[in-house]
RNA sequence: GCGAUCGUCGUCCAGUCUGGUCUAGGACACCAGCCUUCCAAGCUGGUAACCCGGGUUCAAAUCCCGGCGAUCGCACCA
């Protein structure tokens, strides 16, 4: 079955849980809320917490990969170096008529002008202005160009023109530190490090609760592998698991039915170009699945070539149904090539390579050039210091090098010819590789992940709401109730509730009202099991055990419940 | 950011057009007590709101202006 539709009275009625009983809601309500900042509460959190260690346990733990923390704010010269700045921030054409804006380059790409990244906004005004492009709204054409910028920028220190950045990804952490990164992991190639943090992005007009927010949490994880030998020995873990994949051609035609493909039928199938971008995105679907979402729900959507974020290469969108926001994406794979690590090896001008040592030394000949120190006395003369200080500056197989080509030297005017050097073959072996290492970067939004979960775990029956949110991420998975709030059952529920307090188990004691509310309370909020102490419990230590979504009990000892 | 629509207890809704009767009402939820031997039962009581600021007026939830926020559309979303 495939669906494209979801009831899209399940986002408002999950929004409306949400706040009601402590997921998340609008952060500053009592100054009336500002727009794309949310707040978790006490279920929320739990639930992050648990999403959060369902990714490390899928992501990291079976290939130990690592995972660091670093700082949120930056130094400018990191995102320069990484293109945030030149790609984050758009030069917004206003039209002086309605106000309306846009941007600057597509307006004049439209009219067939070329500009760069790098034109300034002088001359952007100028263009717009002199080629009358006309508003698309309203006709006018007196524009003003302006810059906005969509990091979160901020002084480090007391000076001004020290100007820093609240990183709009956590991926460049991990780039900047990758050289002592790949020196603690002792050198071994491929690699992945994680970090899960916060990420800020300055949105124009953040909507959709909390689909777009300006403060946001992420998981990332950057893979560095060899793009000579980019393998992935897992492929064969993940071919039971078969993805929905709107590859680029799909897309570029609108076609919305996506093929069904496991990871390595992706690769071969050319949907996917790199065998980690499509491990990654098998592990992905495995981890939406862990987290009570059918894969029927989900898609990996291509981005085009101009859709694309500027480092990567290919980029597949991991997507999930829901009610009103429809498609949204939780998760972006991509293949970010060097480029992150080539930028900062040049602004830094620290080398990002990595050192591979070849099983098979490569024999490699080689030409050296010697002076013949007799011939040039004999020759010059005087000016034979000269030529000596010049030419031991240089490396044998440079002198060699420059000989082959030029077939002279030439040191402050004096010309020296082939002839007073000899030349010497010499076989050198090679046993190392240097390359800087390409990169697959799943990156996931937690707050869009806490969503689409309580979408997908929304259930009604009879009247009642129902949270089916799987046992390893429900805030809570045990509650335990007294049957009654007397003889002596709520001390017994309330020894039995520390119990498993003490083991380390997340549960909830409540004794208020009737047991059937106290059910309904629980299931709203997702608990697996409530545990009833009944007059029973008393005499033969036995108590039932509800389950939440069957609502089928079970009477069992109380020594079994651990 | 622009345009349209909108903003009342935690939630949903009444009241706004036609200013006074609103000390802002109801339902559900919540809290306290009573009751209660398995699925939101019942009884009693309680907490709780006119988005913010300014203006008009004898009088503003109600009319006007500005701000903030929300929804939708446009634009943006690396």
């Amino acid at each position: 079955m495939w669906r494209d539709k979801l009831d899209t009275s399940v986002t408002e009625k999950v929004i409306s849980l949400a706040k009601k009983r402590g997921f998340y809601w609008q952060a500053y309500e009592i100054y009336g809320g500002v727009g794309g900042f949310y707040t978790l509460g006490p279920l929320g959190t739990r639930l992050k917490d648990n999403i959060i260690r369902v990714w490390r346990k899928i992501f990291l733990e079976p290939y130990e990969f690592i995972e660091i923390e670093s700082p949120t704010i930056a130094p400018y010269i990191v995102f320069e170096a990484s293109g945030h700045v030149g790609s984050f921030k758009d030069a917004m054409a206003e039209c002086l008529k309605c106000g309306n804006k846009y941007r600057a380059d597509h307006l004049l790409e439209e009219k067939g002008v070329k500009v760069s990244e790098a034109t300034s906004l002088e001359i952007l005004e100028k263009l717009l202005n002199e080629k009358n492009v006309s508003c698309p709204d309203c006709g006018s054409v007196s524009w003003k160009v302006s810059s906005f910028l969509t990091m979160f920028q901020t002084n480090i220190g007391p000076y001004k023109e020290n100007v820093g950045f609240l990183r709009p990804e956590t991926a460049q952490g991990m780039f900047v530190e990758f050289k002592q990164l790949y020196e603690i992991n002792r050198a071994r190639m491929p690699f992945g490090v994680a970090q899960i943090g916060k990420a800020y992005r300055n949105e124009i007009s953040p909507r959709q609760g909390l689909i777009r927010l300006r403060e946001f949490s992420q998981m990332e994880l950057e893979l560095f592998f060899d793009p000579l030998n980019d393998k992935c020995p897992y492929l064969d873990d993940v071919k039971d698991i078969r993805m929905n994949i709107l590859d680029e051609e799909k897309v570029r035609n609108g076609d919305t039915l996506p093929h069904n493909v496991n990871a390595k039928e992706a690769v071969e199938r050319g949907f996917v170009r790199e065998e980690w971008l499509a491990f990654m995105m098998a592990l992905s679907q495995k981890f939406l699945c862990t987290l009570g979402i059918r894969p029927e729900f989900q898609r990996f959507k291509a981005k085009l070539e101009g859709e694309r974020a500027h480092y990567s290469a290919q980029t597949f969108d991991h997507e999930v149904l829901t009610g009103k926001f429809g498609w949204i994406e939780v998760a972006g794979h991509a293949y970010r090539q060097d480029y992150d690590l080539k930028s900062h090896s040049i602004k830094s001008r620290s080398s990002m390579e990595v050192v591979e040592e070849l099983a098979q030394p490569i024999k490699v000949k080689k030409k050296l050039a010697y002076v013949d120190p007799s011939k040039v006395k004999r020759d010059f003369g005087d000016k034979s210091s000269e030529i000596f200080k010049l030419i031991s500056s240089m490396k044998p197989f440079e002198l060699a090098e420059l000989l082959e080509k030029d077939g002279t030297i030439i040191a402050n005017d004096i010309v020296i010819g082939k002839e007073y050097f000899i030349f010497k073959e010499v076989e050198e072996t090679i046993s190392t590789r240097k390359y800087i290492p390409h990169v697959i970067e799943p990156s996931f939004g937690i707050e869009r992940i806490i969503h689409a979960v309580l979408e997908h775990s929304y259930n009604e029956k009879e009247d009642r709401v129902i949270l089916s949110l799987k046992e390893e991420i429900a805030p809570y998975r045990y509650a335990v109730f007294p049957l009654v709030k007397r003889d002596g059952l709520d001390a017994k529920a309330k020894e039995i509730y520390l119990m498993l307090k003490i083991r380390g188990l997340s549960v909830i004691y409540d004794d208020d009202g009737s047991i059937g509310r106290r059910y309904a309370r629980a299931d709203e909020i997702g608990v697996c099991k409530a545990i009833t102490v009944d007059y029973q419990t008393l005499e033969d230590n036995t108590v039932t055990v509800r389950d939440r979504d069957s609502w089928q009990q079970k009477r069992i000892a109380i020594n079994t419940l651990l």
